[in-house]
RNA sequence: GCCGGGAUAGGGUAGUGGUUAUCCUGAGGGACUGUGGAUCCCUCGAGCUGGGUUCGAAUCCCGGUCCCGGCCCCA
């Protein structure tokens, strides 16, 4: 039995790879056109990174491991803290705002399935520095955008955590964290019974993340007037002001006590700010729907956030996400709010249409006894097209086979008479035609013939 | 972590408790040592793994590994 791969890890082959290649370049160069930079961060991090982020709770999903030094790694899960870690500590005083892209291999220690892997590749950007319903609006359209460039459609929901945060507000801080799980998980009924419970029903909750698109934002300013008309009746402080008790109630409503859910940013409610966003979206020429139930249940969060799902993929089925969230302070440095997305690059790849396929090289074929002359032609053509020689000690006729089934357009034929001649001998595959011409002359027709691509 | 379906040459497959395990494709060579993907010939290459039942297991049973679909989760 030979070494498998391991579990929900993939090899690529040429034929793969070349795809992933040209799916990145294609996405790689809309970033480029919108003003982005490339980053690139350590595969491993120290594992505090990512629980500081996202709770201890996370380790389970990690692939962590002690060095030999005793330090406690993990292999990247994501790239938003790192990228985040690095600006920290390397960025700060930059100008704002800071346009990144990166690209990469994350880990995640879960079982496989359709769409999801144990090492998987994600491209994103961040703008940080970037909270407006400027940078919100583009980050979305720049996810549309390199999308687009794949021929692949996605389907645009924007939610806005500043509205959701406020109702929550009217909530006892002990069910909170609850409804905000329940609306994640779509738990609806439960979620129904729950506010009728605690005598919340009237807040409006329910009809919102029910509606979507232009009715969801009327019925926002609906119960935005309602909120500011009367004014909170209950003492409970606010999730900005105090998370610690809603930490607390996390702790105790989820036994994993993760504590990602203790920490609430500060999010206030300034729907004019979402509205704005929606408008900008609309100016860009974005199609989206409203959609109040996207709430990416993560803590660190403000603002607008937004997801993209495509069809047939199956149950993992979004392949993008992302928001406005702080997170620079929590890595230690001054508050930054920023803007970015994560884009699932390995299921982009199970749906996306790419008809360009590869231009094979052209072969050099070669009698034995001139092998040498061949060498050197070949380190001549080389300098400005792709070109392969024999490496297997094979017949003229052997070479010319091989040509063929490899796809070539072009060979070039090199033997005694040739080199008598001084000239090389140039056939068209396709049309079983050759002629006699000198080196430059197949150079320069052989270079049009690869920059017509 | 849970439920279900799988695993036979590099890829795709057939079949059976019993002699030498099908077929297609592929790869290498040759017929053709200076001209093609066709044809013909030769060659290479397989029952995931460990245990059990059995006179005998690739086949039946159990564990493990890996894959596929779904659930949980999804920073």
């Amino acid at each position: 039995m030979t070494v498998q791969r391991p579990r929900g890890t993939r090899d690529f082959l040429p034929e793969e790879t070349e795809k992933r290649g040209r799916a990145k370049l294609a996405m790689q160069d809309v970033l480029e056109r919108w003003g982005y930079r490339e980053v690139a961060t350590p595969t491993f991090e120290h594992l505090e990174l990512f629980t500081i982020k996202s709770g201890e709770s996370v380790i389970e999903e990690i692939y962590s491991f002690t060095d030999k030094g005793g330090r406690a790694l993990a292999l990247r899960p994501e790239l938003t803290a790192p990228v985040m870690r690095m600006y920290v500590s390397e960025m700060q005083n930059f100008p704002k705002p800071q346009r990144l892209w990166y690209f990469g291999n994350c880990f995640r220690y879960e079982r496989p399935q359709r769409g999801r892997f144990r090492e998987f590749w994600q491209m994103g950007t961040e703008i940080i520095g970037g909270s407006r319903p400027d940078s919100e609006a583009e980050a979305i359209a720049l996810a549309d955008e390199m999308l687009k460039s794949l021929k692949v459609t996605g389907e645009i929901h924007v939610g806005y955590l500043g509205l959701i945060r406020s109702i929550l507000g009217r909530i006892e801080a002990q069910h909170r964290p609850t409804v905000m799980r329940m609306i994640d998980k779509k738990e609806r009924s439960a979620l129904a019974a729950l506010l009728e419970e605690i005598g919340q029903s009237h807040l409006g909750l329910l009809e919102l993340i029910d509606l979507k698109g232009k009715s969801a934002l009327d019925k926002a300013a609906q119960i935005v007037g309602e909120l500011e008309a009367a004014p909170s009746e209950t003492l409970n402080p606010s999730p900005a002001t105090e998370p610690a008790a809603a930490g607390a109630a996390a702790r105790q409503e989820d036994g994993r006590g993760s504590a990602r859910q203790g920490r609430a940013v500060v999010s206030e409610l300034r729907l004019e700010q979402f509205q704005e966003t929606v408008d900008l979206l609309d100016a860009f020429g974005v199609k989206f729907t409203i959609d109040f139930e996207i709430v990416r249940g993560l803590e660190y969060y403000s603002g607008t956030v937004f997801e993209i799902y495509a069809q047939g993929l199956g149950a993992q089925r979004q392949i993008c996400g992302g928001g406005t969230y702080e997170l620079a302070s929590l890595f230690g440095g001054k508050e930054t709010s920023s803007t970015g997305f994560g884009l699932g690059f390995d299921r982009i790849m199970e749906i996306v249409q790419m008809d360009e396929s590869r231009m094979p090289p052209v072969f050099l074929a070669f009698t034995p006894d001139v092998k040498m002359q061949a060498a050197k032609i070949a380190g001549s053509l080389r300098k400005s097209i792709p070109l392969v020689m024999d490496v297997m000690g094979r017949s003229l006729g052997a070479q010319l086979k091989a040509a063929a089934s490899a796809g070539a357009e072009y060979v070039v034929i090199v033997g005694k008479d040739e080199l008598d001649a001084g000239t090389l001998t140039l056939r068209e595959m396709a049309r079983g035609e050759q002629e006699s011409l000198a080196l430059p002359a197949i150079e320069q027709r052989l270079k049009i013939h690869f920059s017509g691509r």
